[in-house]
DNA sequence: GTTGAAATTAGTACGAA
DNA sequence: TTCGTACTAATTTCAAC
């Protein structure tokens, strides 16, 4: 049930039209800014906070859910506090006519928050959460390694989270536009920033920790170093 | 009075000592796993779900909040939809001693949604969404670049996103190891409007009653490639 | 799209098991 | 602690404007 696909589950389009459902506009863009925030507040005290009626806050607000802008509501968890004290990266390298079982096998695994597809020298990365490190360890052997589909994997652990912000929305560049320099921002009820200091070994079992390293390479201004797709999956990056 | 007013900070905790400030029971749990589904919920019908009072699911809801457990609720939103079709990955690598730097520099950057630091070949992983390629482009080199902290980049798309879990739970793993066992979802009621918009359906089936668990402790430690700082990531092929 | 009133529900308090 | 119930305040719905 946490299945995602690319075209972001379509309710009210047609198909071969990806995308409108519903035309978004100011206020719809306000409500959802508001809702990632406080997803537990009352449609009425969500209308007086964007400045619009109840009622139409109550249809819109229903209009949002139904058209999937809002896929759903959570309640975000302290996964430290709840026994998941190891978060993990896993970089991992499919063999590409293995993708459905991949998928299928992922699907299994219920440590795995986080799945997505990518460019670059890996093909998909994965976050885990898990009590300890030896948990990893056994999911990265025992789980991934013995999926034929994968081809080797990387791991690396978070030594922190930084920020989190619930979803991040195109009003928080100001007016929805594409890359150039963003104004101030109006009236975002800018994300409270996630509170950093939340070591992800308490428990001393942090691993390998450090990252004292550097591998030198100075960021040449003005170019971005895109990584290739691996093996015949490839076409996003160019438009540079 | 569903605003998040109350302070999610510590309020039972010790100073000195970061820590459990509550016990999470099984019940616990159970409250957790239902409100990540469904974070709007309301709480008589969460305690109908979860087995237990109204009036002690109340007493257990505010304890999560002021315990910190829950950290917050929010909507998950469909940024396709939302006007941003584009998401990357980008990894940087920052001058050991400017973090602080960087982590305000962070703050000010809206389209990055998640920022973690890990360990490996590079220290941080921040992740953006914006609404074209170009914007990609434009946030590496404009932004990332121009600060003193960020010493290299390296940038991934993705491409899709299979799967993401509210948040991950120890009673998704069962009591004991894991084997291959579907989690079970007891479809969340997250429907269309059935009735008042906070409801959640009634009475759902009771979900898998899993306890806390605790995955195989006693793995060796072993063939695991982890990833360390600085190294080269000249290898990449392994198959584990 | 907005306001206002009715019906329902949510949140709180308190005694009992 | 947890449960059950009664009471008060708030929310949602539905009406008319």
């Amino acid at each position: 049930m946490t299945e995602m696909s690319r075209n972001s589950g379509q309710e009210g389009g047609q198909p071969g039209r990806i995308g409108i459902g519903l035309e978004l506009d100011a206020t719809h863009l306000k409500i959802l800014e508001v809702l990632r925030e406080n997803g537990r507040i009352s449609v009425a005290a969500l209308a007086e906070r964007v400045g619009i009626s109840r009622a139409n806050a109550y249809t819109r607000f229903e209009a949002l859910r139904a058209d999937g802008a809002i896929k759903r509501f959570t309640a975000e968890i302290d996964h430290v506090r709840a026994g998941l004290g190891i978060t993990a990266l896993i970089f991992v390298t499919v063999r590409q006519q293995m993708w459905r079982q991949f998928r299928a096998q992922l699907a299994q695994m219920p440590e795995v928050e986080y799945c997505a597809i990518t460019t670059g020298q890996h093909d998909a990365m994965i976050q885990v959460r898990v009590t300890d490190v030896a948990a990893v360890h056994a999911m990265v052997t025992d789980r991934l390694a013995n999926i034929p589909a994968v081809k080797a994997t990387e791991t690396v652990f978070i030594l922190d989270e930084v920020l989190r912000r619930p979803y991040v929305l195109p009003s928080d560049r100001g007016p929805a536009r594409s890359s150039r320099r963003p104004p101030a921002d109006p009236a975002a009820g800018s994300a409270k920033s996630t509170g950093p200091a939340r070591s992800a070994g308490p428990s001393g079992a942090a691993g390998p920790a450090g990252s004292a390293g550097s591998t030198g390479a100075e960021v040449p201004l003005g170019m971005m170093r895109f990584v290739g797709a691996a093996e015949g999956r490839a076409q996003l990056q160019q438009d540079v």
